[in-house]
DNA sequence: AAAATATTTAATCATTTGATTAAACAGAAG
DNA sequence: CTTCTGTTTAATCAAATGATTAAATATTTT
């Protein structure tokens, strides 16, 4: 079993599940179990703020097993890692590339479908965000190529609707519209009486707001800065 | 030396450290040095992925100094957590409530002060933002009141201003316009050709544009809900 | 059914980590 | 100088933590 194992390793260092060498189907949800665990726990608490055995007790298996299946903590991670990177910046990418829609559609497009989405998985920004500091390497892993964001359409389209503004300033404050509340929110509810219903009534509301409020920067007066 | 140690935690169990009881006055620098050391490595690395010896070696002192001074790292943590709170909101709190300023001086002031101050300290937002998640009571502890923030002159004004509108969105806006850009810096630098210098360049656009920005958001026409 | 292979478990390891202790050291008080 | 008190150090502790192992159980293959 021992050299079943480490061989199997030196075959196939896919960074996957190395057992499964013939044919056996087992459960196959002993894998999904933790993978699950570690989701909902990695993105509550964070890589270094997590406990294999947090993972284990949540996902109702022996702590052995996630090191059976998955070598180690950190290779375990870096699954979740790069899936919910997938999640955050996968609904992002198309609709920024997208050459048959406008500016203003995409503001809505990306307004609307990032709401939603956090409202969906609100701890996603927070451990993206924050693992990102730990881990640039990975960021830009799924992200292609360095210059894929400055040469997408969506900011072609911003130079050309307003070309003495620097488009990266008018994508981040697009995305701190749809994603800040979120990352205050924990703030936000220490320092009013707000409560989890008002905090989703009022990301319903700015699902709204935001586009108009984009389209009104857009139309601002251009600001020249000095050197 | 001990029975000392203990006597004066029970006198005093102010969370504060425990020697000098008669007259001895030391360098006074090494509480500051650990001070200082955990300044930089908890705003950096946070609360959980900080190991005392960190703390311990970027102050070059030895460890046990630390819970010398100190007692425990959770207690060293909470002073250097609330000394940052202080500098995080002490400059939001005035502002939002000065009786004397117009609602566009405020804009301009909080905008202005507040992307300098993180120039300064470029990880405060993400560690107050991230161990207000572990320690909403501290958070709260510093915000004196739950009805400070919805009845600052801030607000009012806002109201007044435009009162179809949640005075909460147009706050959240500022403050993401400001901090979020912070907050996402290390995926920005992973996915674009962005280096430190041009990011501070564009932060210091930043702090004319906002003010622009917002005012014009003030400006847009009524967007009426449906419930 | 027997053999082979895969999965699961309980026990255990080695390291890390927060914390303590006893002794050495330093400086002020008597 | 000696004593007292506060500071610093090196060694050590106990618990937590990521990981491994050997044995057991289960499943597939022959």
């Amino acid at each position: 079993m021992f050299k079943s194992r480490w061989l199997l390793f030196f075959v196939f260092q896919s960074g996957h599940k190395m057992a499964k060498k013939t044919t056996p189907r087992p459960d196959i949800s002993t894998e999904e179990k933790i993978k699950e665990a570690a989701r909902k726990v990695f993105t509550q608490k964070g890589y270094s703020a997590t406990r294999t055995r947090d993972i284990a007790t949540a996902a109702g298996i022996n702590l052995a097993l996630l090191n059976y299946y998955f070598r180690s903590k950190q290779k375990l991670f870096e699954i979740i890692m790069v899936e919910k990177m997938q999640n955050f910046f996968g609904i992002l990418i198309p609709i920024l590339d997208d050459l048959t829609t406008s500016l203003d559609s995409k503001v809505e497009h990306i307004s609307s479908n990032y709401i939603d989405l956090i409202l969906a998985n609100p701890d996603l920004p927070f451990f993206i965000l924050g693992e990102a500091r730990n881990n640039p390497e990975l960021i830009f892993k799924v992200a292609q190529r360095k210059d894929f964001l400055m040469n997408s359409v969506f900011m072609k389209q911003i130079r050309e609707k307003k070309p003495e503004l620097d488009p990266l300033q008018f994508l981040i404050s697009l995305l701190g519209m749809c994603v800040f509340p979120f990352v205050m929110k924990p703030v936000l509810i220490s320092m009013t009486h707000m409560a989890e219903p008002a905090f989703k009534q009022m990301m319903l509301e700015r699902k709204i707001l935001v586009p108009v409020w984009l389209k009104a920067i857009l139309k601002t007066k251009p600001v020249i800065h000095s050197r």
